[in-house]
DNA sequence: TGTATCGGATACATTCGTGTATCGGAGTGG
DNA sequence: CCACTCCGATACACGAATGTATCCGATACA
């Protein structure tokens, strides 16, 4: 079982393919310019994977259980106040602009193919329940408008949906970071 | 001037063109798929447009004026009271998913572009004046953390972005639209 | 009505990307 | 050290999409 070199250049076409995909966007991207990103040439590509849709479904699964884990570790901590947490996690959601590239590329494939849309929704299905569990530990005095915690955390999605909008519009991090803390403040504190 | 046939074609590529886009994605779209879709052959295409490229300008130039100017009127409309107007405003930009799934893909292509931006941020400048000026007219008590017009109005633009994404997933138009005014309570009304 | 022009259809050449089949080398086990 | 297996490189054949050049029918105008 010669699973090393298989598995370094499997992880290397990974990382090329994030960069390219982001660069270029899904349907833009040809074979072998991730193959040239990574180093190597279609034989390799073909030989770790049926083709180009296995490779981003891949990406994506890769990645959503990355990030997901992270918030969650993120929001999980018992200890750091509140916004602290909140933070933490909108760091963790807006660092990577690649990755928002591509999440959002994946969104739209989900939307127009219902039949791979489970992998989507069941990552936003973490974040919900991550979110829901922080709310639930915190005592919060929601607005009127979002009466229970399902709600309120539907809320935080949707403005993390929305700031993502903005920043890969501005590409600017810092302030998308800074525009989701306000905007969760002006949602969740009466 | 036999501007006459030309229009009508031109306007048929136009319309084929919304539901092709809508239905496959930038990028997955064949200059044929269109002309198939308006009943013409390619050569009515390289008759009106040099590149598809600028067909999709186009058509989002057309609809993104043509809903622009939509909203505008919804939220300048004197008269109705302000949940009304919002209810207005929130009907026209959540009606069609396929122009949400067009202007996404434009979201996209003008985030990894930039010197396309320019249209999309035009669009969204327009957008954003109207909510300001409906903002400023109407007595509201906003939230602490929504201090001023600007800030409420980016919040609401958020908000739409949020509930966007929630129906491109989900297809529910009617539950987007009540969450889209529940999301815009819990934002504006202290 | 005849004629000139315009617009869309058709045919063709070319380019590009894909997928497969085969080859050579590197790594593994005896 | 040798043989075997695995993996990535190379070469090739095929199909698909594009853009252009040309043709024919329709429309406008005298």
């Amino acid at each position: 079982m010669v699973t090393r070199r298989r598995a370094e250049t499997r992880g290397r076409l990974l990382d090329a393919a994030l960069r390219v995909f982001a660069a270029k966007g899904w349907g833009q991207v040809r074979i072998e310019e991730i193959c040239d990103a990574a180093g190597y040439t279609r034989g390799a590509f073909y030989s770790n994977f049926d083709s180009l849709d296995e490779l981003f479904f891949a990406l994506y699964d890769e990645r959503a259980d990355l990030i997901a884990t992270q918030v969650t570790a993120a929001l999980a901590d018992p200890d750091p106040s509140f916004h602290h947490a909140v933070e933490r996690a909108a760091s963790t959601l807006l660092l990577d602009r690649d990755w928002l590239l591509i999440k959002t590329d994946f969104l739209l494939h989900a939307a127009r193919h219902p039949d791979v849309a489970g992998r989507l929704a069941e990552h936003r299905a973490r974040l919900r329940e991550a979110i829901e569990q922080r709310l639930a530990s915190t005592p919060l005095a929601l607005p009127a408008a979002l009466p229970d915690v399902p709600a309120a955390a539907r809320a935080v999605i949707a403005a993390y949906d929305g700031v993502t909008v903005q920043l890969l519009l501005d590409a600017d991090a810092h302030a998308a970071r800074t525009w989701l803390t306000q905007l969760l403040n002006a949602l969740l504190v009466r």
